[in-house]
RNA sequence: GCCCCGGUAGCUCAGCUGGAUAGAGCAUCGGUCUUCUAAACCGAGGGUCGCAGGUUCGAAUCCUGCCCGGGGUGCCA
């Protein structure tokens, strides 16, 4: 039992004569917020006194009394208005780190009650190639599913993969109308993802001509309703001046809006090529969409064309999940639901959820204006649908506790739908989450893209990475009196250093916010930074080099940890913390408080080591606790950062 | 129009769902290599938590209004 939990267990009986429910005020006791209180705190004497008409620190000195943690702790104090400061006692501390040692889960406990845990991630558009877009879904939904399997849960981690949607008749239209067969031949991907650009271009710039003057006389109409709202406004009048900022503002969107469309535009009617193909194919949009229709159908051609495409897309995609060493136990695109989906809108109907509204089938709920459609006019079914079907089968087949939808919150809503529905339709049981993440932005705080407004591959991003990450190695190495890496070690590095850099700045940032995309503080080699940890884990290496020390012997020897100095006592600590901590990630599927932990602890580490030496301590015992605490901090940073998928290295 | 999410140090971000003097990292300034990796360490300065009210022993956190930014909003996913 971590401490923090020792803290609690003690104190929840006391609560028994108090109140019912002492859930939320164990939730109370908390680290230390400042460590000369102590360890830990307790702030519950003060909403409980006021609720049983108590004085609060009163009520605190009679909890503080009755508590039974002499052998725990040194000392209890009530403080303040109310506060109760735990501190631990030296020696069972290093107890503790004493089991830990000899742990190979390093006192982290597995679930009392394993559930079954669905973690929807990544799901790329298998037509296009994978994108910084893809890069928080990815990299979160990894290491969920790490964790929680480390925990023992029964984990599918599952793609879902936009397999059978649109994109893919544009590229079986680009196919057949502008395949250029000898570079199908050379690199078949890279001339779907062309195929798929083209198609996408030239549908795009026939409906955007058509809309340019639709924007462009709406700008006209708000302009002039604009200068005459302006003349007869009332400038004292705050509605009215409200209502014109309002304007103004509705007409700097749709001047964006005309600029990029007609930016779309021009870079067609630039290319006499690209011109000369959409005059070609007025129609291209249209039939693009009858190719996906026809698939749908089970047109022979089409399906036979998506059975030849669809695994080298996916080879593609596996490319960059190899990278980023990120493996799925399913795989199941939207095409593996595609027979179930009408038995789903049947059902739907059956039970009076779902009705034609403007020729869509829908599910309406009442808070919601919009509708939730699992049929569109024309037949075809809807993502919504798709979903649908994908909670029965994780329900019944795979018999999920929890499905955890790891996707950009602009989502939301969509979820609360599909959530709502799904629990109407009778799978009320499972627990079912959007975890939403906020966008991944460049210097300019808009949506991250390249110089010239393109998307950010994936791919590229994560060679890049590791490009300048081999700079840094080698800079590293070669200022030290001699260099001692060789050329496939000084790769390596890279690679981890690269790959690390990029997950952990993801990870590091709470989920829910968006964050600015910045290569030097992520690859900075100190700070808040994968390299930073990585490379506390490589010093620590280092000195079992230098002491010639046996690891594996030393957690099956008979020494113990001992304090001798504050640095070593704050290290044990933050040590024995690792358990708490990955329960509270979990408790709201939250990584930056992993990532945050692992900088505190590489921090504690090196204050550590800056203050207490190894090799040259000449009391056996307080060396062989010394190489304790190094092991332990060494296990617990691969640990951790294994579960974010970050690898480490024992020389960088 | 309606709905959702943000606004915290010069910059990038935390702040564990109401607790003690609001924290980190960059950046800035000043110190550290004859001792286990200086890819490091130690120290200093830096704040009207968007604004105004309210709730209470106590508010960055909860409520109301306003300002600013982003996103969503019936047939793309």
């Amino acid at each position: 039992m971590h401490p923090l939990s020792v803290i609690r267990e003690q104190l929840r009986p006391l609560f028994e004569e108090y109140v019912d429910d002492p859930a939320p005020y164990l939730e109370m006791v908390r680290p230390a917020q400042d460590s000369k209180f102590g360890d830990f705190q307790a702030n519950f004497a003060m909403p409980l006194a006021k609720q049983l008409g108590k004085n609060p620190r009163d009520l605190a000195t009679e909890f503080v009394d009755k508590i039974k943690l002499d052998d725990v702790c040194e000392s209890m104090e009530v403080a303040g208005p109310g506060f109760i400061n735990f501190k631990f006692k030296s020696d069972w501390l290093t107890a503790q780190l004493g089991t830990m040692q000899a742990d190979e889960r390093l006192s982290v406990p597995v679930a009392e009650s394993p559930r079954t845990i669905i973690v929807d991630y990544s799901a790329p558009n298998v037509a296009k190639p994978m994108h910084v877009g893809h890069l928080r879904s990815t990299v979160i939904g990894n290491t969920i599913c790490r964790i929680v399997n480390f925990l023992g849960h029964k984990v599918y981690g599952d793609n879902h993969l936009g397999d059978w949607g649109t994109q893919f008749g544009m590229i079986i239209y680009g196919y057949k109308n502008f395949l250029n067969r000898e570079s199908f031949e050379q690199a078949p991907v890279d001339e779907l993802a062309r195929l798929y650009k083209l198609v996408n271009q030239l549908s795009e710039f026939h409906d955007l001509n058509r809309k340019i003057p639709e924007l462009q006389a709406k700008i006209e109409s708000l302009s002039a309703q604009l200068t005459e709202q302006e003349e007869k406004a009332d400038p004292k009048d705050k509605q009215a001046r409200k209502a014109l900022g309002k304007i103004k503002n509705d007409i700097a969107t749709l001047k964006q809006d005309l600029l990029s469309a007609e930016d779309k535009v021009s870079a067609v009617t630039a290319s006499p090529e690209l011109l000369a193909q959409a005059n070609g194919y007025p129609d291209i949009a249209r039939l693009a969409r009858e190719e996906t229709a026809k698939l749908h159908k089970g047109d022979e051609e089409n399906l036979a064309l998506w059975k030849q495409f669809l695994p080298l897309c996916i080879a593609a995609i596996d490319e960059v999940y190899g990278r980023l060493g990120v493996q799925f136990d399913l795989v199941l695109g939207e095409s593996y639901f595609q027979p179930f989906l009408q038995e789903v809108v049947d059902d739907l109907k059956q039970k009076g959820m779902a009705q034609q509204s403007q020729g869509a089938i829908c599910v309406f709920h009442d808070q919601n204006e919009a509708p939730f459609i699992v049929q569109k006019t024309d037949g075809a079914f809807t993502y919504a649908t798709t979903d649908l079907a994908t909670i029965r089968y994780r329900v019944e087949e795979l018999k999920a506790d929890s499905i955890l939808y790891v996707v950009d919150a602009r989502q939301s809503e969509h979820f609360k739908l599909l959530f709502e529905t799904a629990a109407k339709w009778g799978y009320d049981e499972i627990d079912l989450r959007h975890i939403s993440f906020g966008t991944v932005l460049g210097d300019d705080k808009r949506p991250f893209k390249t110089r010239s407004g393109d998307t950010v591959g994936l791919e590229s991003l994560i060679e890049e990475s590791i490009q300048r990450a081999r700079q840094i190695v080698n800079e590293g190495d070669d200022a030290k009196p001699s260099p001692e890496l060789d050329e496939t070690m000084r790769q390596r590095v890279a690679e981890m250093v690269g790959v690390g850099a990029i997950k952990y700045a993801d990870l590091r940032h709470n989920r829910e916010s968006d964050y600015v995309f910045n290569w030097t503080k992520m690859l900075a080699t100190n700070g808040d930074t994968a390299t930073y940890i990585q490379y506390a884990y490589a010093r620590i290496c280092g000195i079992f080099r230098e002491v010639d020390a046996d690891r594996e012997a030393l957690r099956e020897g008979d020494g113990a940890v001992v304090f001798t100095h504050d640095a070593e006592r704050a290290l044990g600590l933050q040590l024995l913390r690792f358990a708490e901590t990955i329960e509270s990630v979990v408790n709201d599927y939250r990584p930056n408080i992993l990532t945050a932990w692992l900088f505190e602890t590489a921090n504690a580490f090196t204050t550590f080591y800056g203050n207490c030496h190894v090799k040259n301590e000449p009391d056996a015992a307080i060396k062989k606790s010394r190489l304790i605490l190094c092991d332990l901090t060494a296990r617990v940073i691969d640990q951790g950062l294994a579960l974010m998928g970050i690898q480490t290295s024992d020389k960088m």
